[in-house]
DNA sequence: CTGAAAGCGCTTACAG
DNA sequence: CTGAAAGCGCTTACAG
């Protein structure tokens, strides 16, 4: 019953078609209509005829006469991993049940495309915006204080909004204490120091996240009185292929596996076990493998590994908060503690 | 400089700052300047004023006046795969570089949120709507219709639009022959008839996508004149749980792995390595699994896994195409074919 | 119980 | 070379 003839219809061609004007019509269509006295027969007559004709209300009308445009912003780096996956999935969820109709758009870590991505959201009015790993987002925070849009930075936080970051000083912390208990027991009686012999790679130096995380790692092995030399430590990067040959360079140089192997990031991971698979399974035996990061393939390769998984919905959930009680000049920062993923191996983990 | 008091600054506030109109504002913004003939000093005050002023034109209003909003909409089931993670992301490059902000969002295959989301994507006014992976399009493409929005269909293909597929028929008759060329050399000599042994797991019967899958698996046994009983095709569905269970009972009832497996989906794969994992690397020799779908760390698994990768890109090129030759009473189909991903243990592919 | 009117921020012929 | 005016589709006091 569509009247996919012309153009969209209009709350005139309904007012037209009912007799009615577009201020009834609006009334009617807005749930408003008992307040102001319409009868229920006009009612009626108009709902049923928005129905045949298939109406559906011109949001940048609305939008632009209320200043109120119903579009929830976020940008983010992209979907090619379950964290980023699962972020973008919980905001439209949180988004939509608020009543908001969610944009995400990805911005492929390009400085200049998230510049670029955040003016046109700003310029389609949405009420608010999600800023997901942005290593400065500073800038991007300005722009929506400009617009009079509330902000939030979510994984990597900035000065100029409240953020919302994995504890990954925690998480490394439990990571690398998971690891050196492992190490520990298989060490047992050999009287070894193989303490010594864990490595962390993957990440940038300087960012917060890799710092942080560098940071709780020393930290474990401080408690324990193990010593850690500078060298242990290798900011490679993200990019799988150069974390392959980072890991290949350390193994080379160690005649083999080190004892445990942090390793920052699911994509750091994805280059190491590229790697890995030129190794013979019993490279791996006694020892141990940690990411700061889940995947459920990654889950099941043939040597152990020890997984964190990002608290997503917690992290969207106080994103949210702080849109919700968003004051342009306190920038809060909060950490979520990460969780452990199942464990490879261990099907009951699964 | 931004004047971040009170609201968003229009056009009224830059005309009023450098003593011009709206209109020679609206001109020299949109920089059909010299069409009107205005002199490159007031352009020059204006387009000075608005960087100050840190102005974004409200795409609302100028969305209403030229009934084009700028908006590229996309719905698609989720983001926690490659292939669709890789549709988003193409898709929104695609966008971008034709001008338009892309407004993605994922409907979780519910039914109901697929309807209410693409009428809220309509009523926000945009151009165009790429479905992608629903079942069931037809009402969706009605919807746009009758809005007079071009739309297609992706991944799934529907009556009601243009659709554009993987080449699922020919895939997995590619994935098949490549299946039964390694039980062939693994035979050879032996005189077994081991193509008998090869399985389908995962997909739902009578949907188009695993039809068209079975078709291509069934025509690769046909060509090498082998049989194909029905109890080797089990569309057990998508979901990991299910298909854990479903490759335990099939192995169960062999005595073991199949010869060959040919598992539709990344999400069944999943399952089917779920279970995989109880089992001894030995059960494997001389097996061959294929997946219709790739996952960089599905290729690292510790047996091999022969992968085949959706044409992501060509598939979105095509579903631009259609929109931009738009004809809302013809609705072609395209086939992309796919090709196959790395293969697991074979380093020099990854 | 319902309609006429103004205005959200923009663009574009049309005058001058 | 530049401005006044109308109109995109809506909503909301304000009359009646």
């Amino acid at each position: 019953m569509a009247s996919d003839r012309g153009r969209k219809s209009t709350i005139y061609d309904i007012a037209t078609s009912t007799g009615t004007s577009p201020a009834t019509v609006s009334m009617v269509l807005n749930g408003t209509w008992q307040r102001y006295r319409i009868s229920e027969a006009t009612a009626a007559r108009v709902l049923g005829a928005a129905r045949d004709i298939g109406y559906t209300t011109n949001m940048k009308a609305r939008g632009l006469r209320l200043a109120r445009s119903g579009l929830a912003g976020m940008i983010m780096p992209h979907y090619r991993n379950r964290f980023f996956a699962g972020l973008s999935e919980t905001f439209e969820a949180g988004a939509r049940a608020r009543g908001f109709c969610p944009m995400v758009v990805s911005t492929q870590r390009q400085p200049e495309t998230e510049r670029e991505v955040v003016e046109r959201l700003l310029s389609h009015q949405v009420e608010f915006l999600f800023i997901v790993g942005v290593a400065r987002p500073e800038p991007l925070n300005d722009l929506c204080h400009a617009a009079g849009i509330p902000c939030v930075n979510i994984d990597l936080p900035g000065a100029n909004a409240p953020s919302v970051v994995s504890d990954n000083r925690g998480g490394a912390r439990m990571l690398t204490d998971v690891l050196l208990d492992k190490i520990a027991a298989a060490d047992r009686g050999t009287g070894g120091t193989a303490g010594e012999e864990i490595h962390f790679l993957g990440g940038v130096a300087g960012e917060y996240a890799t710092e942080e995380r560098v940071a709780g790692f020393r930290e474990a092995l401080a408690a324990r009185g193990l010593p850690l030399r500078d060298d242990r430590i290798h900011p490679c990067g993200y990019s799988p292929p150069v974390a392959r040959r980072a890991a290949e360079d350390l193994c080379r140089r160690l005649g083999g596996m080190p004892a445990g192997l942090f390793v920052n990031s699911i994509t750091a991971f994805e280059g190491a076990v590229q790697f890995f698979q030129s190794l013979d399974r019993a490279a791996f035996h006694g020892r141990f493998i940690g990411c700061f990061d889940w995947d459920p393939f990654a889950a099941f390769l043939p040597f152990p590994v020890t997984m964190l998984r990002q608290n997503v919905e917690a992290m969207i959930e106080q994103g949210f908060a702080y849109i919700e009680q968003y004051r342009p000049d306190e920038f809060p920062m909060t950490r979520i503690p990460p969780r452990f993923g199942p464990v490879a191996g261990d099907v009951r983990n699964a």
